[in-house]
RNA sequence: GCUCGGGUGGCGGAAUAGGUAGACGCGCAGGACUUAAAAUCCUGUUCACAGUAAUGUGAGUACGGGUUCGAUUCCCGUCCCGAGCACCA
């Protein structure tokens, strides 16, 4: 390699990347003395397509982060590794005819050649692939402590399946605080009677997984089950074909067990606040009560969820959702017929259509019930506007105070009874619309009039209690999280079925078999279940559904801490130094998935003491998207995709990496825009040649002058302040100004680069450790030490005030930092051009802020 | 419809415990070096009006109000853009 006096990235660029690997620069151990820090990227589906620039925005960030804290003494956790298990690569491989190991591991090359050019400081030797057997095993292993475990509600913590039985054996499921969907109620005695299936079936309503009755969206015509993301308006994104609801049993974590943790959590974590609260929405916790409603002439209960129970006076009719067990049994003889023909429509419409339908419709069941509170009887409906899957699948319709009830009400004549007075506005009957503000005060309500809406609703709640007809309830919106797939590259379930019961594998991993075709079987079922001889095992019939894509996801960041452990996930003692996870990096789109579920799978694994935190990741930072130079996503089909090899080969790595972090915030998005990477591109040159003059290095050792020091130490203090802000755009700024100001003094002064090549040193590795080691250091500049400024450096003599008359800025003058405002205010007064704008008149009031500004009042 | 973000030059964007709006870069215009080009460097660049010019005056951070000596920053209302949720009782 020849030290030409030019920048010569490609060259420059190569051997490092080369040097650091060889030396294996960026490995990481477990044992230090100093303070971890741990920083994530969110790990790649390495897809066929590669990485455009969009890609890295993230990584270069959290690169910069894990550099500039490794220079600032701490032992820094950076790994990279691959989602690799997948529906794409299904597709894919069904459609070339290539085993998705194959195309997958392809694409990991592919992948990983890119990432290198970016000269990233990822510890390789960590490295995950989540289709990796030796990986997956502990998925499969983390599965099974779901399955070994149950939910419980007193100590708010999951407990193992054995307690839950020796419970069964002394009391039943009575005095059991337990997460469960069981509905039946037993004994000691007829627990101890059952046999082995029967009491398995039983434990399946109370195990963290279990197998649940779930809607999976079919297709007939591919003959298989479709994630939600390959339904596009009702039908098959691959073919356009109908796409309809069936009900499947399969595998589920038990995460509404988890719910209100979930809550609490977000709360002790550093995360934006549109993430947060896209989680707390999709947990929807709503406080109410439920309350039960008696039929006329029936035995049947009716029992609603509400959030209103302070408008019970105004409920004037119930809907039951079409899908409610019990409900023809309620039904007239006369009204039976249509309520049945009703039920079976909304049955198989689609949630799309559903969705579609803005017009509310329903029947009438021909049954009254009876209002609690006003003894009077009010009509049963059926609609579909009632969900059957929330709350208790029936409802209390309060038209004037809910604009859906409203809607209803008003379509089918049914009675509308304001309760509560709104604060502001007067009542006008007929009303037009629902009162759904929660600011009034009740009336026409007997014991509660006059209390508020929260004081009401308290009361109520009381009330209810009192006479035995309900309870305070807490909903939620979150669903148990389906966690069965129909299709082949996946992890397959440790778990055979002896006579319908499942039974846990414990030689793990359970591999997944190589199969000749991954085509759906056409039964809906996975294609593992053509594997006969597979599927048959010693112990029973092996599960052939495989994990869902994030199975492997939710506790990735764990392996990375030790990521060669044969004999546990992860051992103990790195996972007492690492810890959690300081800062993650990864885009918003996984707001309510991986997100979410990683949260959960921390929470589990701390209930069972593996893990001493509960929140894996402490700072979460969403980077936007770079668009293409057009404003469009940058994706093949708008041709306007633009590969960071490209830019690596033309501009060089570091231009990339600056150039990605000066387009503006990390968090928002942008477009890529060619003509500007040229400004960042000048600007390496420029650093370059700082240490040049002409084709001589110049770098000396003369003391530097005061005017040189503020200089760096000005931008010592905005970078330090910038990064630990993640705000690069100005730190590449800053550089810009410093190296524009430097270069105007013609300093060369080794006191001031050197310093300054060490802050540069996380955005633009390469060229700062070539200019280090021109400078004569053996050492790598990223084991050095990271400048700190000195106040000292930054003082300045003298202020140049901007003065304002009026708040208009007129003129400047410069007085010493020191100077009194009472001198100065009596200085300014004499100035000229004050007087000019004085007029001659007397100021009312002249503002001195002592270093910022002085304002004249006239 | 509801919730959360956000509207600053031709463009990407700086500056908010209220204090010189437009840093830095792109683009554009002019110039230096060169036979020429590339590279590099220098100057100017919010808008309008006046002036040959230095410069001066006025307006200006989506729009309309308010608080303040002073508002891009704080408060109220309106409009627009983006993201999320969407019959969740």
């Amino acid at each position: 390699m020849s030290d030409s006096h030019q920048y010569q990235f490609q060259e420059i660029e190569a051997k490092w990347q080369q040097k650091w690997a060889e030396n294996n620069l960026y490995s990481v151990s477990d044992n230090s003395e100093k303070p971890k820090y741990y920083v994530l990227d969110m790990f790649p589906y390495p897809s066929g397509a590669g990485l455009h620039v969009g890609h890295p925005l993230g990584y270069i960030a959290s690169d910069i982060v894990a550099r500039y804290k490794r220079l600032s003494g701490y032992n820094v956790l950076h790994p990279m590794g691959y989602d690799a298990f997948g529906l794409p690569a299904e597709q894919y491989a069904i459609q070339t005819g290539q085993h998705p190991a194959v195309t997958t591991e392809a694409n990991i090359k592919r992948f990983r050649e890119q990432l290198d050019k970016i000269g990233f400081s990822f510890d390789w030797n960590r490295q995950v692939k989540t289709c990796d057997p030796q990986y997956y095993k502990w998925t499969q292993w983390i599965f099974g402590l779901f399955f070994e475990h149950w939910y419980d509600k007193s100590q708010q913590k999951a407990r193992p399946i054995k307690e839950l039985t020796a419970h069964f054996e002394v009391h039943g499921n009575q005095n059991l605080n337990a997460h469960h969907n069981c509905k039946e109620i037993f004994s000691a005695e007829t627990w101890n009677s059952l046999s082995g299936e029967a009491k398995e079936h039983l434990l399946n309503h109370f195990r963290l997984a279990f197998i649940d009755e779930t809607t999976v969206n079919w297709c007939a015509e591919l003959g298989t089950v479709l994630a939600n993301e390959e339904v596009v308006n009702g039908v098959s994104e691959r073919g356009g074909y109908p796409v309809v609801r069936k009900k499947m049993k399969q595998w589920s974590l038990r995460i509404t067990a988890y719910a209100d943790r979930l809550l609490e959590g977000l709360n002790r974590v550093d995360w934006t606040d549109s993430i947060k609260e896209i989680q707390r929405n999709w947990i929807g916790r709503s406080e109410g009560a439920e309350i039960d409603f008696q039929i006329q002439n029936h035995t049947q209960l009716v029992r609603v969820f509400t959030t209103r129970p302070d408008t019970l006076f105004g409920a004037t009719y119930m809907v039951l959702a079409p899908e409610t067990s019990y409900l023809l049994d309620i039904c007239s003889p006369e009204q039976r017929d249509a309520v049945s023909k009703y039920a079976e429509i909304a049955k198989n419409k689609s949630e799309i259509e559903r969705m579609a339908d803005t017009q509310k419709t329903g029947v009438f069941t021909g049954a009254f019930a009876i209002n609690p509170f006003t003894q009077e009887a009010i009509p049963v409906w059926t609609s579909d506007y009632v969900l059957a899957g929330y709350g208790t699948g029936a409802i209390m319709a309060v038209p004037a105070h809910d604009e859906r009830d409203f809607e209803f009400a008003t379509k089918f004549e049914l009675p509308i009874t304001a309760v509560i007075q709104p604060k502001d506005t007067a009542i006008e009957l007929p009303l037009k619309e629902a009162l759904s503000s929660k600011d009034g005060i009740c009336f026409n309500s007997g014991f509660l009039n006059g209390l508020t809406v929260k004081e009401a609703i308290n009361k109520a709640i009381e009330e209810v209690e009192n006479r035995g007809i309900g309870t305070r309830k807490v909903n939620y919106k979150l669903r148990e999280a389906g966690f069965g797939r129909q299709r082949y590259w996946g992890e397959p379930f440790p778990i055979v079925y002896n006579n319908g019961t499942p039974q846990l594998l414990d030689e793990l991993p359970v591999e997944l078999p190589k199969v000749e075709s991954y085509k759906p079987t056409g039964t809906g079922e996975s294609p593992l279940a053509a594997l006969s001889e597979w599927v048959q095992h010693p112990k029973g019939k092996r599960e052939t559904d495989t994990m869902p894509g994030w199975a492997g996801s939710s506790w990735y960041f764990l392996r990375y801490i030790d990521p060669n452990n044969e004999n546990v996930f992860a051992g103990s003692k790195s996972l007492e130094y690492w810890k959690q996870v300081d800062l993650y990096v990864g885009g918003s789109e996984h707001a309510t998935g991986h997100l979410l579920y990683s949260r959960f799978w921390t929470k589990f694994l701390h209930d069972l003491g593996y893990i001493s935190w509960d929140e894996p990741f402490q700072k979460l930072v969403n980077q936007g998207m770079i668009m293409g130079e057009d404003g469009q996503k940058m994706s093949k089909r708008w041709g306007n995709v633009v590969n960071p090899d490209d830019v690596c080969a033309q501009y060089g790595a570091d231009t990339l990496r600056l150039y990605e972090m000066f387009l503006g915030p990390l968090e928002d998005s942008k477009p890529w825009n060619t003509n500007g990477i040229e400004g960042v591109s000048r600007f390496l040159g420029k650093f370059w040649r700082l240490f040049y003059e002409g084709e001589q290095w110049a770098v000396t050792n003369e003391a530097p002058s005061p005017e040189e020091l503020k200089i760096l130490h000005k931008t010592i203090k905005k970078v330090s302040e910038d990064i630990p802000q993640m705000s690069f755009n100005t730190s590449v700024s800053a550089f810009m100004v410093c190296v524009n100001e430097l270069t105007s003094l013609k300093c060369k002064k080794q006191a001031v680069l050197e310093p300054l090549l060490v802050l540069m040193a996380p955005f633009a590795p390469h060229i700062s450790e070539e200019l280090w080691s021109r400078l004569g250091h053996s050492d790598s500049i990223h084991t050095a030490v990271w400048p700190k400024y000195d106040e000292a450096n930054l003082k300045e003599d003298s202020f140049s005030y901007p003065i304002s008359i009026n708040g208009k800025t007129r003129t400047q003058i410069a007085f010493a930092t020191d100077a009194d405002p009472k001198e100065i205010e009596s200085a300014i007064l004499e100035n000229e051009i004050v007087l000019k704008w004085t007029e001659g008149k007397t100021p009312k009031k002249v503002i001195v802020v002592k270093n910022r500004i002085v304002n004249v009042v006239v």
